[in-house]
DNA sequence: CTTGTACCCTGACCGC
DNA sequence: TGCGGTCAGGGTACAA
């Protein structure tokens, strides 16, 4: 899915259309993407509905509704949005799954080709319950490397694990993990616990370099990410590890390699990350 | 508590 | 052209 960085973007491509608009309808062609209630529920439940924000918190989608309640979308792996008043284009929006038609003759569309995203429709105390769980924002001023260090303490599992646990911080997935790493000349199997001061200041700093960098960027198209309505991002351009296995480390030369932790992919340079 | 594995789902790609 | 294996910006339910 859509790292913190695409999530955002999609946020700021949403936010001004959705913002004030009223759901008429809802339509579920997909049923398994929505998780908490059966499609019929979550239609009856939005029909009169008006979007009073669009906001992000890590991964997660936040379309915040007139009566209090959030409706929390994941886009995992291939969601996407478009909006208009028309079907978006057949050949980049083959797999949708949901319609939300709104009071201004547009409507809202939901792709999805793997279907492990979807939506949830949450009461705030169970959004706030949810929230709980996640750690810190990276891109907040509360994010400070004492607290990424805090977060760390006592850690066996291998960083690059850790920064997936969206319960230590929240938004980083498999690419930026990668790439702050490598900026901050860390291994990603060092243990999470085992970092001096130091190095967890440059991955502190590294992490917030990369994820505002790619949202600068609109975020990495490398496969399936777009924004809405289909828009590329651009960080794919500057990536300096993730998915380059045996090309030539631009820091040291070294060839990059491949790595399985967690059953993900890692990028590093055993050149200068130790 | 931790850590690893299986699984959800479809499609693209590679080697045979 | 087909077939099987592998992999994919994610996260959860289990078992050990």
């Amino acid at each position: 899915m859509p790292e913190l960085p695409e999530v955002e973007t999609i946020r700021r491509d949403l936010a001004p259309e959705l913002t004030g608009r009223t759901i008429l309808r809802t339509r579920i062609a997909k049923p398994d993407i929505v998780l908490n209630m059966s499609p019929r529920s979550l239609s009856r439940r939005l029909r009169g509905r008006r979007f009073d924000a669009v906001d992000r918190r890590g991964k997660y989608l936040l379309l915040r509704l007139d009566d209090g309640r959030v409706l929390q979308v994941q886009l995992r792996m291939t969601g996407r949005f478009a909006i208009g008043d028309r079907e978006p284009d057949e050949a980049e929006f083959r797999h949708i799954a949901a319609r939300f038609e709104l009071d201004d003759a547009r409507t809202l569309f939901y792709d999805d080709v793997r279907r492990l995203g979807g939506f949830q429709l949450l009461e705030a105390e169970e959004w706030a319950g949810v929230e709980a769980g996640l750690g810190p924002e990276p891109l907040e001023p509360s994010f400070t490397a004492a607290r990424l260090g805090q977060r760390l303490r006592g850690r066996r599992a291998p960083i690059k694990n850790a920064l997936l646990n969206q319960g230590r911080v929240a938004g980083v997935g498999n690419i930026y993990a990668s790439e702050a790493l490598h900026r901050a000349r860390i291994d990603p199997r060092r243990p999470a616990g085992d970092m001096d001061a130091a190095e967890v200041g440059r991955l502190h700093r590294a992490i917030r370099r990369v994820l505002r960098g790619a949202i600068a960027s609109a975020g990495t198209t490398f496969r399936d990410y777009r924004a809405v309505n289909g828009r590329s991002g651009r960080f794919q351009n500057v990536l300096r590890v993730y998915g380059k296995e045996d090309e030539a480390c631009g820091r040291c030369g070294t060839a990059i390699v491949r790595v399985v932790q967690a059953g993900r992919s890692s990028f590093f340079c055993p050149g200068c990350q130790s």
